[in-house]
DNA sequence: GTTGACAGTGCAACCGGTTGCACCTATAAT
DNA sequence: ATTATAGGTGCAACCGGTTGCACTGTCAAC
């Protein structure tokens, strides 16, 4: 690959003319530009990136790591849209994007930190959604930009960046939707509990029950893990409650309602007449299940671009923009509920 | 940042040991290696990443560019288990991704050669489907290891490498599939007929139907370019065949025959009692539509990492492993595929 | 008591760009 | 005619690592 010097070199001029031609920072006269244009075309010349980041300090890249990856992770429309996102975004402000794997939980923070310490990104993504108060505080002292994809483990670290949705107001408006229909007992299948998104959830769904004035049976909560197979467990745990066992599931992602209703239709018990089942995120698949899944769109695309465009904000210190972002979420109601069965 | 220099002064050494202590490929004493290690966790320094890159010509980096992104990119499982089959095998061999977007077909092959000739990355893997003889010949100008997921243009390329599902026997299982079910009028609903896939597949259609001694009627093959409108709007024209009107249809992913499901309900058909329908990908929804898809598993995943481990290989010229490599598909039946009605 | 081998470290050039500063020249302002 | 101004280019240091080569010291072999 050729060099700016041997460009420099077939052109007449110096390598720093080169450079402010390629650069396009700077004034050079026409002649010269098209003297530096042809020699390079002819060398077939492409500025080397990595010299270039290592001699601005910026290169153009937004950092990842994908979380640990099970089962479905990318079966349910969650990561695949915040990745869109991300990707859309990050390809119209002329970033690309450097993706890590990780194991579990702990290699995730030391990948994104290993990101950060080797500059090779200009800021990071971070779709933790276990992050703590510790790991804020590490990542902050790294002093690289970067956004959280999430809820940030507590209020008063108002100085951080995040985006994430409206949880408790999705779960209040699933909640709700059950109960309308008509049914008090609700159960409540959320994803991993160390995930603060759950456990906001969980608040909300025990906040709405209440404020309606219906009891909680703490047996109505299970987590699923945010797999297929949680959700139908969770339904094998609660199957034999007797007259306490749900008539209504809410379930954290489309996986595990999926899981619910392999179970229900095992059980022989019909959906939406028997019991009703609301999952989250409106995954592509849940339009199709039998029946098809009211679920709860959340705007994981949208997320994402505005996590990149929040981060570049910052990258390039027009750090206007506001510091974090509520994006709403929808109830979309399909075939899945419907009105809680009249007592015989 | 600390940089190495700053270790060194404090370790009262010379860069040059740090850097040995660091890359690891030199013999330093033990009690220099802890004075090093001392020094650089005071002063928390770890190697910077790009300056390594640009010295030593390796990055540790795969690249790739995102094909265009449409409507349901993300749903079918086609990219999403490229991806992770990419993710996991660059984590196994400690590299990581450097993602970019892109616009078109053109963008794409531009992103490509960026990425290539700015030595952002050690090799690329290269998704997009339509590859032609001149651009892998622009591309191996260009002497940055590559692989293509997907079959090469043409068969005399024998030295470039490449993955590929075996596309010609997934067809034809599923045609035969359907043959042994009794039909003759067999719709082919392809992706997009730019497509190396596409036209691959259409033509192990036809000889196996032409070996069965079964007509090809021009109007049973349709384009559908892989979306879910797309299935559906190739069912509207062939409706009207009269008597020639398929009795089943085969759908080279799963939403196009998501979207042949739907238009088969509006019209009232059943399936399979009227119209068998098979799908390709083996997508997660797949199992959810009603009734279920019959489809073909193609092994996406392992297709990505062979891709992956192909690719280290080369970059690590340990180029020992097979030029190519073809993996299985199989055919997952489910219940959209019944008997052919019998003639009343 | 040499000689040789080898482990351990320093030196300096190099990877391929960028950029502040100095310098030159042509033109405009006075 | 002189000075101020600005456009255009060269110079050289710098970004932060790596590595071939030279040098020193130690120990074993002869």
């Amino acid at each position: 690959m050729a060099t700016i010097r041997d460009v420099a070199r077939k052109a007449h001029v110096h390598p720093s003319t080169v450079s402010r031609v390629f650069s396009g920072k700077a004034a050079i006269s026409e002649t010269t530009r098209q003297r530096v244009r042809d020699a390079a075309k002819e060398l077939g010349f492409q500025p080397n990136a990595i010299a270039r980041s290592l001699s601005t300090q910026r290169t153009n890249t937004i950092g990842m790591v994908v979380p640990h990856v099970f089962d479905g992770f990318f079966d349910d429309s969650f990561f695949p849209q915040i990745m869109r996102g991300i990707l859309d975004a990050a390809y119209q402000n002329q970033f690309r994007i450097i993706l890590s794997g990780s194991q579990g939980y702990q290699d995730e923070i030391s990948q994104i930190v290993d990101i950060m310490q080797s500059s090779q990104a200009d800021g990071i993504v971070v779709m933790s959604s276990r992050v703590d108060v510790d790991t804020v505080k590490q990542l902050k002292e790294l002093d690289t930009p970067f956004v959280l994809v999430g809820h940030p483990p507590t209020e008063n670290l108002s100085d951080i960046v995040w985006v994430d949705a409206d949880n408790k107001l999705a779960t209040r408006q699933a909640v709700e939707h059950l109960m309308n229909l008509g049914h008090t007992r609700i159960a409540y299948v959320g994803g991993d509990p160390e995930t603060l998104t759950t456990n906001e959830r969980l608040q909300a769904y025990q906040e709405t029950m209440q404020n309606a004035g219906l009891p909680v049976h703490p047996q109505w909560v299970d987590y699923g893990y945010f797999d297929e197979p949680g959700g139908y467990t969770a339904v094998q745990r609660m199957k034999d409650l007797g007259a306490d066992a749900p008539s209504a599931y809410y379930a954290a992602n489309d996986l595990m309602a999926a899981g619910i209703l392999r179970a229900l239709a095992e059980l022989n018990l019909h959906v939406p007449q028997d019991v009703s089942v609301v999952g989250t995120n409106n995954s592509y698949f849940s339009q199709q299940t039998s029946p098809p899944l009211t679920t709860i769109h959340v705007p994981y695309a949208e997320m994402g671009k505005r996590a990149v465009e929040l981060l570049v904000a910052q990258i390039s210190e027009e750090s206007l923009s506001p510091i974090s972002v509520m994006e709403d979420c929808q109830l979309i109601v399909r075939g899945s509920t419907g009105p809680a069965a009249q007592p015989a």
